[in-house]
DNA sequence: AGCATATATACGCAGTCACGCAGATACGCA
DNA sequence: TGCGTATCTGCGTGACTGCGTATATATGCT
């Protein structure tokens, strides 16, 4: 066999797996600015996809998955459904991944503005 | 209209796809797992397929699309190829996200068993 | 040169995803 | 009750993804 693995840390299967389906849930343009928004405080859908430039019905399947997931949940309010924010921890991906967005170093990308 | 639009901070468009396109790119269990160990040093395709349970060709594919992101770099030595990380960033998200699926708190949804 | 190892690439397949469209459901109002 | 608005859900389509197989390339050894 090889013996040149070094002992590297692994974590569990199960970890990896959530990790990999949180980053799956938030690699979707929409699915950011719908979380972003949510993150500033509850909102409804249309006014959800009004902010993402996306159609309401397709905003809706998100936050369903979104909300199948834990990362957001839902309030009714008459014909609206003001959603917010239930996860603090993709919120910190999110201001991380954007933070790194607006500041790459190392690749051919260029901000525009 | 809508007024009951509050003034919500909203990142570009290219902020938003980039940070998508690394979620997108980190949103697979083999990579979470290859640049886990990258993160940890500098290793060969085979012993990195080893690590992450995976045929060498899968892992040298995946390498591809991490090398053509410019998350790691690959250095030539005889037959072998050592990979490393090329990206600091990719490391927080990675710490972060495998951090918070150890610390599950908020929902006891998501517990698949 | 010939062969073996290690990695890279090309192609096809099965699974998934995002979206649009249509219909269904929930709620308020008259 | 009927109508309109807001939201949800089911279905089909086009595109993408990860993986396996096969082939190609690169390097080392004899």
């Amino acid at each position: 066999m090889h013996t040149s693995l070094p002992d590297f840390d692994m974590p569990n299967e199960e970890q990896v797996h959530l990790a990999a389906e949180s980053f799956r849930l938030l690699a979707d343009p929409t699915r950011i600015k719908v979380l972003w928004a949510l993150l500033q405080g509850e909102s409804s859908v249309a006014c959800l996809a009004e902010l993402a430039g996306a159609a309401p019905t397709a905003v809706s399947q998100h936050l369903a998955k979104l909300r199948l997931a834990g990362l957001v949940k839902g309030r009714r309010e008459g014909t609206f459904v003001y959603y917010s924010a239930a996860n603090e921890h993709v919120g910190r991906l999110l201001k991380q991944a954007l933070f790194h967005a607006d500041h790459i170093d190392g690749e051919p990308r260029a901000a525009a503005r």
